[in-house]
RNA sequence: GGACCCGUGGUGUAGCGGCCCAACAUGCCAGCCUGUCACGCUGGAGAUCGCCGGUUCGAAUCCGGUCGGGUCCGCCA
């Protein structure tokens, strides 16, 4: 994800080219008393026209009695001249004027003279002869290249002055693409009899999920609010207050550590459906994506319409991940079929494929292309990858371009098996057979994150392309070892498969003594993900409306009636007071912001985001609180060593 | 909680035991210039190499710690 891919040429700035459509529509009601245009607004039909523009200065060129000045705004540039012989006044203002000082120009709109048109510049037919230029605003020395888009800084220096990173270029064109993506989801979604509600963020702690931030009272001393880590429980809430069709641009909170594609605060598309059932929501869901797609980056094709429906076990043997890249290939193979075995024993003659087999495991195998040379220290990498994410080792089988087949273990599975199992993976001449022997979670996960990693540095991904897909039937439950009790793997109230209801069962018959071999590790959710371009973009779930099924599935989860009770009294009791079957979903914002932008942070399409410790830099939050703000809330502060203690 | 990478004039980089009181580009300041658009030309200022400590005759360079930023694992229903 290189910076120049973040979407097309755009541009205000000379440097980059032209002017996109979206830029250069003006509405005619930015005009004030500092400006009868903006800087990307006036063209060869302006010429002869008096006019006042207000801006930053882009650029100065100094020519002695003539002097330039490129003025900006967030629409575009216009040249300005100031010529020393026909207005000294001006002039005078003009040479004392530096970069990104804040001034207002009025004077004649003229063609340029031949041969000096600036194509790059949607203004460039014309210039403004200046009659009086004004300093509305001096400005200091911007610590970095505001007039550069290609510029590379720093980025906590960007964020430390974040207003000046976001006059730039490619902040605007994000900030710019982000705000389309919003208003084509809203519009979406009026358009499809939803309503939009915003739910409090001061809310009730719950000890599920994510860690929460929570909020001191001072109306109830020792009482906490928590911020929201997304509306769940009041969406459903609404539902059962007959809302039918509720979204939201949720704002969310969740106390956990950052990564690039994870904020402590961060954007949520949220939204709930009544009367609806799985394919409901996610056939709404996919039209909107399309539509929302196709309105922000028209430009961009998208791989597969209607988006492919994996099952979360198809999509796990495929592709080794539940959030599939599907710009490239590169799947996963089963190379079990070719392994001999005589009396059911399997004997490919590598003791490490052998036993996996025996031991119910799986052998299987990616195929990287063009890697058949490379050299020791390339195939250690990748052991080394594969051994982080929890194999035991990386067996490989190099084709070379001869065709014939090395390894280290071929000595072991002899040249025919060997050959057999390059051509199952698919292996042409020159390329490399990775392959994992391990239990069948190892061996996909492993292999999927090698097919994400090798897919990365080979650049198998089409950035162009948006490759959205579903991905559903989720198990239900995950063991939990030390707790001893079935984990919800996504949401909590997520329903189950109606033909997997009667799997919710225990062996010992008793909800609340769960053991690792029930029925209900088999059963499947109706929870449904969707992914673009390898990155989950979010999920939902029919939910658990039946009062009798929610008690059975949160039994399994180790939860009494009473830890529900204090955990989501409201929801429940609502329940009680008829709840219609619903269902919805949340998108990422963030992330679906990145991904349009081919970003590969959603630091880069927030305004002010935070650092990896959690930290604003430019406002430097957080920071302690002062004394009265302490008394007010009956806090006190424990030093470091006595927390620890 | 853990692993790894980065930190040198305003900015981006080079230098990786002595050739360095640190180089290049750009920015900044001053002067000149009436057709430039990354204007040009001439001159100038600007860094005790994140911070603390150690090794060494000698440290930007090696080692330890620390602070800041990032990537990843754990974590994130």
């Amino acid at each position: 994800m290189d910076k120049q891919a973040c979407h097309g040429p755009s541009l205000i700035w000379p440097r980059s080219g032209y002017d996109t459509p979206a830029m250069t529509e003006h509405p005619p009601s930015l005009a004030t008393p500092y400006r009868t245009h903006t800087c990307g607004q006036l063209r060869a039909g302006d010429i002869g026209a008096e006019v006042r523009l207000s801006g930053w200065v882009h650029r100065r060129r100094d020519h002695g009695q003539l002097i330039f000045l490129d003025l900006r705004d967030r629409h575009g540039i216009t040249q300005v001249v100031v010529d020393g012989t026909d207005s000294p006044a001006a002039h005078d203002v003009a040479s004392r004027v530096r970069s990104e000082f804040v001034v207002s120009v009025s004077g004649t709109v003229t063609a340029r003279l031949a041969g000096t048109e600036n194509a790059r510049l949607s203004t460039g037919a014309i210039e403004l002869q200046t009659t009086a230029l004004e300093i509305l605003n001096e400005a200091r020395t911007p610590p970095f290249y505001i007039n550069d888009p290609d510029a590379p800084v720093d980025e906590s220096l960007r964020l430390k002055y974040r207003y000046l990173d976001i006059r730039r270029e490619p902040m605007q064109q994000r900030l710019l693409l982000r705000s389309r993506l919003v208003q084509a989801i809203r519009q979406a979604h009026h358009e499809n009899g939803f309503v939009e509600i915003e739910t409090p963020t001061l809310i009730k702690s719950t000890p599920e999920g994510a860690r929460d931030f929570i909020v001191p009272s001072r109306l109830q001393p020792g009482s906490v609010y928590a911020l929201p880590q997304s509306p769940q429980q009041l969406k459903q809430i609404l539902m059962v207050g007959g809302v039918d069709r509720y979204f939201q641009i949720a704002r969310c909170y969740r106390d956990e550590d950052l990564r690039g594609d994870r904020q402590p605060e961060f954007t949520q598309l949220d939204l709930e459906m009544s009367f609806v059932d799985e394919a409901t929501v996610m056939d709404f869901v996919e039209r909107m994506a399309i539509e929302v797609s196709q309105a922000v980056t028209p430009e961009r094709p998208l791989l597969e319409v209607p988006f492919p429906r994996f099952t979360y076990g198809e999509v796990m043997e495929r592709f080794g991940s539940d959030k599939p890249d599907l710009r490239f290939g590169m799947e996963l193979v089963d190379l079990a079929p070719e392994i001999p075995t005589p009396d059911g024993v399997p004997a490919s003659g590598f003791r490490v494929f052998d036993d996996a087999l025996a031991g119910g495991g799986r052998v299987k195998a990616i195929v990287a292309p063009g890697l058949g040379d490379a050299p020791r220290s390339r195939i250690d990498e990748l052991t080394e990858t594969a051994k982080r994410f929890g194999a035991r080792g990386l067996a490989h089988l190099a084709l070379e371009a001869t065709g014939s087949v090395k390894g280290p273990i071929v000595k072991f599975l002899g040249d025919d098996l060997a050959e057999r199992l390059c051509a199952r993976a698919g292996a042409g001449p020159g390329d490399l057979v990775l392959i994992v022997a391990d239990g069948t979670e190892v061996t996909n996960e492993v292999l999927g994150r090698l097919r994400t990693d090798l897919g990365a540095r080979l650049g198998l991904a089409d950035p162009n392309v948006l490759a959205y897909c579903w991905v559903h039937r989720f198990p239900m439950y995950k063991w939990d070892v030390e707790g001893g009790r079935w984990d919800a793997t996504h949401n909590p109230f997520s329903g189950v498969v109606p033909e997997d209801e009667a799997l919710l069962t225990t062996v010992s018959g008793d909800p609340s003594r769960p053991s690792p071999e029930d029925p209900a590790g088999r059963a499947r959710a109706l929870q449904y993900d969707l992914a673009l371009n390898g990155w989950e973009l979010g999920g939902g779930s029919i939910r658990i409306w039946r009062r009798d099924l929610l008690e059975l599935s949160f039994a399994l989860q180790g939860y009494s009636l009473e830890r529900m009770r204090n955990m989501f009294g409201a929801m429940l009791e609502a329940f009680e007071y008829g709840a219609p079957p619903h269902g919805g979903i949340a998108l990422g914002i963030d992330r679906w912001a990145a991904l349009l932008t081919n970003q590969a942070t959603i630091r880069e399409v927030m305004a002010f985001p935070k650092t990896q410790s959690g930290t604003d830099l430019m406002l430097e939050a957080p920071s302690p609180p002062d004394a009265g703000q302490y008394a007010d809330l009956g806090l006190r502060v424990v030093p470091v060593e006595e927390r620890k203690a």
